[in-house]
RNA sequence: GGGCGCGUAGCUCAAUUGGCAGAGCAAGGGACUCUUAAUCCCUAGGUUCAAGGUUCGAUUCCUUGCGCGCUCACCA
């Protein structure tokens, strides 16, 4: 419809530029990249009223044949508006006793929505007249005084949800939410047409409009879109949470986030952290010559990491299938392929308890790296998160949970065993079984010590001694073979590998070695997890010969790394919980 | 899965030893042309998570279940 009637508008679209970082809705038919304003334009062209815009322009209605005419001249009984609260009033007094009235506010608002239909009005119309982003506005408007926005009274046309309602009888105040960017918007009585005045007091807070109006400031210099006429764009039905106190329910904010999203700028927040996080990382690797690949989800054999999985099937084949607790051996697979360097971000499922951290469903980037060894993957860790901060942050100095933490590198590297021995005054590789190793536990007081093996009980000391006080950026090096079925052997010590996993904030963000590649030694290992497979251990690996045979073709040496995404958003966005930064988060099924 | 805590109007929260279940916002009606959580008058809105139990009487005490949170265990 009406660019033509909106000059002013038109030039500001065209001066969008899409590779713009602010995040901003689009308007119909724009797609991005470089034919998104010819498409638009396009798509104007063949717009056409599909709903009443009120009051009806001659400029707005100009093009195609004017049905809304003939429906602005059936709108204008006053007597209809006037029914709608009078059958209103009869419903809820019907349902006063007894009756359920907590949807009293649902009934009313769906008495306005049938209202509407009888008048002809689409409440859900297809089509959206052009419009101009609100943080637009805001740049090019908020610069001019009161006097020069007169001076000039730009026309402009605005789109968004109604959050806010305040009405003075012949003087309303509305605020609409577009893009995370908010506008407020006046309807003066003495300059509307009665319909369109009444077809504006009649909005409810959570609908979707499109007002067409002047600039100006008020009083008290608020930059304002005074409402020439206006385009109910969606009906809401149900009313918004609270607007002072917003929405707190924990439950309410994870089940119905779309509620969250609209009244808690906190989550709206982390959902663009994540975003971001998530395309600087891949900017990050496709930059270093990393190939991004997928894999499969549905795996008839576990495996790259210690867990349950979930178990579904596959009718056809009448396959019993898991779901991918890592991406780990296939993208190995791929390095053995001749696909140097490849990295996957996805979801792997590890059926296991939840909790501040853990999530079953997770998003999970691994990389790998040919021709390195995990000393080069620290360095690639470093950076990366460096990076992503600074794009993500614009700083290295982030705090989480009330904790300065500075990101810069390069990062302290110790050994796990070193860190023991530091936290506790045990030099661990001075004890050659578990039984020593344990006495030493107990006589020194640091705990049950139960742990049936050397490896675990080193396991034991270093998460009860250690992990909390990994503040600042560290890396933890060279953990026990027996932990790290898939990582290649220390060289100064055979009981020690070539691993580690970066600290911050006390959370273990990722987990990387030297990638076992000798074929035999791998068999042997995970045979070895075989057996405490049989022994009980549901988490232990199993022999994927097919993996095995990938090896026996030879691998290169190579170094790889896992880095958990929604730790990663955790640190970068201060969220204390994993479920802050999962849009759906894995609840209990909702009873009732 | 274990321990602890929580569950009251659409939302945010009250409710005295166990004694008629309330407020603000939202909603409906009315007044109001400069509000920013507008203000003022009026109205409506409850299976107090569910099922049992104790009691003359239960939002309150007990049991069980459901859900959520924290925490421990397991893991990234």
């Amino acid at each position: 419809m009406p660019e033509r009637a909106l000059p002013a508008q038109e030039s500001l679209r065209g001066a969008e530029d899409p590779a713009r970082p602010t995040l901003r809705a689009r308007a119909p038919g724009e797609r991005g990249g470089a034919g998104g304003r010819a498409r638009r334009a396009e798509a104007d062209r063949l717009r056409q009223p599909d709903s009443i815009l009120y009051p009806p322009s001659p400029a707005a209605h100009q093009g195609p044949p004017d049905r809304s005419r003939e429906r602005q001249c059936e709108f204008g009984a006053r007597r209809r508006h006037r029914s709608i609260h009078s059958r209103l009033s009869a419903q809820t007094g019907q349902r006063g006793i007894g009756g359920r009235v907590s949807d009293q506010e649902r009934e009313a608002r769906r008495a306005r929505l049938e209202a509407l239909r009888g008048e002809g009005v689409d409440p859900f119309p297809a089509r959206v007249g052009a419009w101009t982003p609100i943080a637009e506005l805001r740049e090019r408007y908020e610069p001019m005084d009161a006097e020069r926005l007169e001076a000039e009274s730009p026309s402009v046309a605005v789109v968004g949800r109604i959050m806010a309602s305040r009405s003075f009888g012949k003087l309303m105040f509305l605020r609409i939410v577009e893009a995370g960017e908010s506008i407020q918007v006046s309807a003066k009585k003495n300059q509307l047409d009665e319909a369109t005045f009444r077809f504006i007091r009649e909005l409810d807070v959570g609908d979707f409009v499109r007002f067409e109006g002047v600039l100006w400031r008020t009083r008290t210099d608020e930059l304002t879109v005074d409402a020439k006429s206006v385009q109910l764009l969606a009906k809401s039905l149900r009313g918004l949470p609270e607007k002072w106190h917003g929405l707190s329910d924990l439950e309410v904010r994870y089940r119905q986030r779309y509620l969250d999203l609209i009244v808690n700028e906190d989550a709206r927040r982390i959902a663009i952290v994540r975003s971001r996080t998530v395309s600087a990382m891949r900017r990050f690797l496709d930059a270093r010559g990393f190939l991004e690949v997928e894999t499969p989800v549905l795996q008839p054999l576990y495996g790259g990491a210690t867990a349950r999985p979930f178990v579904t099937r596959h009718n056809t084949y009448d396959q019993e299938l898991y779901l991918r607790i890592a991406t780990e051996l296939y993208l190995k697979r791929l390095i053995t392929g001749g696909l140097d360097r490849v990295y996957e971000i996805g979801h792997d499922f590890r059926n296991e308890g939840v909790s501040r951290k853990h999530n079953p469903e997770f998003t999970m980037m691994e990389c790998y790296q040919a021709y390195a060894d995990y000393r080069d993957i620290m360095e690639l860790v470093e950076s990366m998160v460096c990076e992503i901060a600074m794009e993500v942050r614009g700083t290295l100095q982030i705090e989480y949970a009330g904790e300065k933490i500075d990101l810069s590198g390069p990062w302290p590297r110790i050994s796990l065993c070193r860190a023991i021995e530091e936290a506790t005054g045990i030099d661990v590789l001075a004890f050659a079984d578990a039984d020593s190793l344990r006495a030493a536990i107990r006589e020194k007081k640091l705990g049950p010590a139960d742990s049936p093996t050397w490896a675990t009980l080193v396991d034991d000391l270093f998460s009860d001694h250690v992990e909390l006080n990994l503040i600042q950026p560290t890396f933890i090096t060279d953990h026990p073979v027996e932990l790290s079925p898939l990582a290649k052997r220390s060289q100064e010590d055979p009981r020690l590998v070539e691993r580690f996993e970066p600290y911050i904030a006390a959370m273990e963000i990722g987990n990387a070695f030297s990638e076992l590649n000798d074929p035999d030694d791998q068999r042997a290992r995970m045979e070895e997890q075989l057996q405490n497979h049989a022994d009980g251990d549901e988490e232990a690996h199993l022999v994927d010969e097919d993996y095995l045979r990938a090896l026996e073709h030879a691998m290169p040496p190579t170094g790889g790394l896992g880095m958990g995404i929604d730790r990663l958003v955790m640190l970068l966005a201060d969220a204390p919980n994993i479920r802050e930064v999962i849009l759906f988060p894995h609840l209990r099924p909702e009873t009732d």
